[in-house]
DNA sequence: GCCACTGTATGGTTTTCATCGAACACTCGG
DNA sequence: CCGAGTGTTCGATGAAAACCATACAGTGGC
């Protein structure tokens, strides 16, 4: 129990390494921006992924969490058999002032 | 002779009507954010759509400038046999306020 | 009138991406 | 140990998008 990670932990890449295209082509798709927002409004690491509502299966949401990781738009942990999240907020907001602001503000 | 037009007239729309969804991926292509980029360092009306340093034929450029004025970015203006191009700074702030100011400042 | 120039439209190819189903890996409670 | 719950991986599929080459439509200069 001293080294307890036999899964694999996610990888993660922070939001100073992400290209402005790659968070933008994140955030450019009507489930991940779901994700966000979703995430948005609750406390951090409240959230299994499979807890969101989105109209997609077990699969493509595995994967869609994968490219909001990419982009530094969402952090992750393993708590016990699931994976909670949190927004990055404050570290993607330090490397793009205002992206997650207007996104999570703007209603359509 | 009484209608003068006979090229059709660019079709735009108006930042105010334009979803998040469509501004964000308008802005990320890289040749897109490349039209943008150099438009916003030239004086309005000043560069035809063939002026631009893009690695692509003539009709995908065309393409992209159709996506830009559908999101309300680019504003057009047919002047003698060129088009001329307009990036609408002010109108599109007001809309999604610093998204514009972000990707321009944001190097890489 | 013709011709070079500029951009659009069309048709077709290629690539990219979102998605699913099924199989697998891990955790925890019984 | 087993089984339910959770999430990832793999392979395949379908749709969307970028792209090109070609043909076409205006414009303005000669």
């Amino acid at each position: 129990m001293s080294t307890p990670r036999h899964r694999t932990a996610p990888e993660h890449t922070h939001p100073d390494d992400v290209p402005v295209l790659t968070a933008l082509a994140a955030l450019a798709d009507p489930v991940r921006l779901t994700l966000v927002r979703e995430l948005s409004g609750s406390p951090e690491w409240s959230r299994a992924c499979g807890s969101f509502d989105v109209p997609v299966g077990k699969a493509a949401l595995s994967h869609h969490f994968t490219v909001l990781r990419a982009a530094g738009l969402v952090e992750q942990r393993d708590e016990g058999p699931r994976r909670v999240n949190r927004l990055r907020r404050a570290e993607f907001d330090a490397r793009f002032p205002g992206l997650l602001e207007l996104v999570l503000r703007t209603d359509c």
